[in-house]
DNA sequence: CAAATATAATAGTATTACTTTCAAAAATCC
DNA sequence: GGATTTTTGAAAGTAATACTATTATATTTG
């Protein structure tokens, strides 16, 4: 059976051209995904990306302005792609505590092939959201895409999920920071659990503890 | 009164020529300070920084291998300093409880001028670790890095920290992650308080909320 | 004061992150 | 199907960066 195919948008200025709208267009995002992940992304460069898809560097240009922004693309892109994933599971679900635990669920859980979304592999995109994204928030420039509007998404996720703390109890004080702590954690501690053993009782980006986790802290933080 | 003078020592590996040791050497440490905050670590460069204290490129050369072991030397220096809050601020203390409350107070309390150690200005240093520490650890080298024992300090400081949880409630199954999470979540916070409002209660990076947020959050995960 | 060491001045290299130009190929329009 | 517009490729060029190497000049130390 054909399965729904879903499309993600993300902001039309976090492109010079859609590349979404090309055969080059897709390429490029799907194999700057396998190089990033691959290389890094300090190694990674344009020139390296088109000797892989037996294009140029010219090329590749006239879709994003640097490399810089193309994982900013890529952030939005993974980031639209969770509120998704939220919106989605927690729909036609009236109980906010079922709908925060699906929510946790949904957030810190390992991610698994979909394959809703064609050409971009979204288990590796975790792999990259996970080792680079501070890349894109940690910058002197962090001010400047923020009024553009690029975390726009990022924060929405974030108002989401606790205006659902608010609704399950409107007197816990910090319902941002607590979410925060989680969103932000799941990926340092998917990050550290595979370099900085001893740091976190997590194994590996796969191990699910997280869910445990964070269940138990929140539940308990806003009981 | 002349106040207590406190010796941070990091670890040998991390400079070529110790910055300690001269004058110079300890130039470049304070005013490096300034300038990666001042710019950003990505637009600061040795040349940049010699031009700021009227000396050249390859004497600075000959205390660090580059900008990055510069910038882990920092961040060493930092994690050392606090382990050394942390031990000073809880000696003596036999409930382990206190301890914890101690710690937590320490851990995610804004920095305030220190005297005791001359040329480093700890709330600028703390203001890059917030920013730019995360270009230490989020790196293809991370794991190299960790064989060499750079990030001992880092680690033991959360190890130190979740034996006092342990010490309270033993059948606590997540004592590191907690403490983790803590100790990331102040760096993150402190960051993002000040560049994506709406992700926070936190106002800025001198706001006291953390210790509250924290110590509420921590001892509720544990009791 | 001599010898050893530290620093300054200068020049040079490979790589990177991009820009420009122009020709060839492909898609689109009538 | 041929003309036109758009997209891509090939090649060369630029400014900046992250270092290295060499030699001369200070500064410290015994």
């Amino acid at each position: 059976m054909e399965s729904l195919k879903v499309h993600i948008k993300v902001n039309e200025d976090l492109y010079l051209k859609d590349p979404e709208s090309t055969k080059l267009g897709k390429k490029i995002i799907s194999h700057s995904i396998l190089l990033i992940d691959e290389l890094g992304f300090e190694s990674f460069t344009f020139k390296k990306l088109a000797t892989k898809i037996n294009s140029t560097e010219s090329s590749i240009y006239r879709y994003f302005e640097s490399k810089y922004s193309l994982l900013l693309y890529l952030y939005c892109w993974y980031w639209s792609w969770i509120e998704y994933k939220l919106v989605f599971g927690t729909i036609n679900t009236n109980s906010a505590l079922v709908r925060l635990k699906k929510t946790i669920e949904i957030i810190s859980s390992p991610i698994e092939i979909d394959n809703d979304i064609s050409h971009i592999n979204e288990v590796i995109l975790k792999k990259i959201i996970i080792s680079e994204s501070i890349k894109v928030t940690h910058t002197k420039i962090v001010d400047e895409e923020n009024e553009k509007g690029h975390f726009k998404v990022y924060k929405r996720i974030i108002r989401r999920i606790a205006e659902i703390i608010q609704e399950i109890n409107p007197d816990y004080p910090y319902p941002h920071m607590l979410v925060f702590s989680m969103i932000d954690g799941v990926i340092e501690q998917s990050f550290f659990s595979s370099h900085l053993s001893g740091v976190t009782e997590m194994k590996d980006e796969h191990d699910t503890c997280l869910i445990d986790f964070y269940t138990d802290l929140i539940l308990k933080a806003i009981q």
